[in-house]
DNA sequence: ATAGTGACTATATTACAATATGGTCACTAT
DNA sequence: ATAGTGACCATATTGTAATATAGTCACTAT
């Protein structure tokens, strides 16, 4: 069954010059932005014509997502590791909500132009960013299973509710269009708003 | 533009000129907008030369955020009303977050060009935005107070913080500059927030 | 002193022609 | 069939000259 949602890859998706491709933009994207990268750059850099590139990404956005989701994977790996030995669920919800803060706000300051590519593509609903939105629930989902589990939350909340309200209230702080409005709120915020989710878990 | 953190009023508060000159802005800036009304314009409308403004209002911004106020201020009327007859502190808060999106999504929707007056204060920290600020956090702690006088809210975590959490919870639905990137969820968002809110105060 | 303004400046905005860019396609070479 | 491209088009972007605007000030009239 093929989702009219999800756009048809162009090209095979295992091929040296799709990497080619790839590593250039990575390169390119983050020295110089997305919007002043042209998809001719990029073919001069890899040696071919810019019709070539056509034949292995429908639009430049399609190569402006590849590198979006190796970003937004980047910041999910960060959250991964720093949940690591958490030895309670409410202690792997306040530091992935810390870590998720801290990694996306280092990549505004540190790494401002793949930023922007993260920010338009929240804005415009890519692809990367329904997947990156949907991994983050997925990791909320896991903690308060566990935590249900182990006594530690409260168990009469419907528990797709209790996932979605607690997303909400951390979208702000790792949406990339949101957050830059909260930038003065990145240090204080999460603490609080950790301990106001956690105090709305308590059994 | 050069931006005071308390602007000194200019010219007497109390003026029939200055009152024309607003009643002339309200018009303006909810027909044509903020940007595309020139101080010529009101200075037409109300048939004094332009120079003549500048003794009742520093800047443009000066006559901006008077409009802006008085809008907010419907807003938090709009509030107070709809708080009016609730039971109790519960319900108090819900019917507070329910009506602080929809008055604040109905100006979005109805008077857009206001709303864009309400946006841009926000984005650039107007007086009149951090006033409104101030005022909805009085309501907040209002409504604790009361809830944990009435034995409803518990009273261990120290009320500022309280208030400063819930405040950042509801700060995306009804600041108008994140209000933007929120509209698709101004239905479901205040109430399973709302729910959210109401168990972490639980006793 | 009070009410009011024309004329001015420095900056912001617009209008629009020139250029650049995303994207396509018929085509060649192998 | 596969690898690759030059030439092309419609739209987006840019450079820039002309215009408009926010804000000031010395001034007049009362």
């Amino acid at each position: 069954m093929i989702k009219k949602l999800q756009p048809i890859p162009r090209g095979p998706s295992e091929h040296s010059v799709r990497d080619q491709i790839v590593e250039a933009a990575a390169e390119y994207f983050s020295r110089y932005g997305y919007e002043k990268t042209t998809v001719s750059d990029l073919a001069k850099e890899i040696g071919f014509s810019k019709a070539y590139i056509y034949k292995f990404f429908a639009t430049k956005q399609a190569i402006g997502e590849v590198i979006c989701s190796n970003t937004l994977n980047a910041i999910l790996k960060a959250i991964d590791e720093g949940m690591a030995d958490a030895p309670t669920a409410s202690e792997r919800f306040r530091r992935m909500f810390k870590t998720a803060v801290e990694a996306s706000t280092q990549l505004f300051f540190e790494d401002r132009k793949l930023y922007d590519i993260a920010a338009s593509a929240a804005g415009e609903q890519w692809q990367s960013c329904i997947v990156y939105q949907n991994q983050i629930k997925k990791i909320i989902l896991q903690i308060i299973r566990d935590g249900r589990e182990a006594g530690e939350f409260e168990r009469k909340t419907p528990i797709d509710e209790t996932v979605n309200a607690i997303y909400l209230v951390m979208q702000p702080y790792f949406n990339p269009l949101l957050l830059q409005h909260n930038l003065d709120l990145t240090e204080q915020a999460p603490i609080i708003l950790s301990s106001l989710v956690l105090r709305s878990l308590a059994p």
